[in-house]
DNA sequence: TCATCGTTTAACCAAATCGTTAAATATTCA
DNA sequence: TGAATATTTAACGATTTGGTTAAACGATGA
């Protein structure tokens, strides 16, 4: 096994949690507001306890929280891991809004000399 | 299986390259300039095989170009796919980012169309 | 030609993922 | 109490993931 930071596992489990187009779509409807089990299930051809299973897996990536209410379980979204993800992302940014980027990305076969030039200039942080 | 676009199956590689701490840590690693294989797998206490999967991951997202140059191989840094997630995570970033942190309490079921200017206005208050 | 170097492929294994159906649990209500 | 509702847990299976070692491949250089 690999050795993995605190960090590095919130980030192991965020990115996971985000590479399942239904637990995106989890994500995407809970954006709008908080939503019970049976409601973010519905749009969803897959059963109940597959449903299930996608919760807990953004809930420990800390992405959900659910609190029981009555007997349904209310869902919502915590952004956190969300800004984490994109905290991490953010870091290479530079590299395609870059101006030489978005040139590279125009010259086609050219791009790759153009990138080593983007990359330097990215270097110096 | 589930229904995917071509978009959700992207970002489903994608996300799933990411969720590897060694794969991101050669991102890191080509964010800052090409390198072959040898190079990319030295810091890391694993194979040269499991390098070798993770590498083909990450050309499988789209993260990775590699070219065969003598007897080794250049690795280059595509970020496009990046962007992809970037982008996916910034239309949430205003989730984040809202100085009252409770925006999420304000969008209703016409958050998709309307999400802006529901923005707008829950920040003035 | 032959050994070496850089890398991939093959074969295998353990564990995780993603789905299923059936059963269990907890809450509400007639 | 007992039926119905909302959700989870259990048990199972197929597939994928992430690692290993051994072998193969292609390029280099003595």
């Amino acid at each position: 096994m690999v050795n993995r930071t605190k960090a590095s596992v919130d980030l192991d489990a965020i990115f996971a949690a985000l590479a399942h187009p239904i637990r995106r779509a989890i994500v995407e409807r809970l954006a709008g507001g908080d939503a019970t089990v049976g409601e973010l299930a519905e749009p969803h051809k897959v059963s109940l306890p597959a449903i299930s299973k996608h919760l807990r897996v953004l809930e420990d990536a800390g992405l959900l929280q659910v609190e029981p209410e009555g007997r349904v379980h209310r869902c919502q979204l915590d952004v956190a891991p969300l800004s984490t993800a994109f905290g991490w992302l953010t870091r290479y940014r530079v590299l395609w809004e870059d101006r030489f980027g978005r040139l590279a990305e125009h010259l086609g076969e050219s791009h790759k000399t153009e990138r080593k030039e983007e990359q330097k200039h990215a270097r110096k942080r």
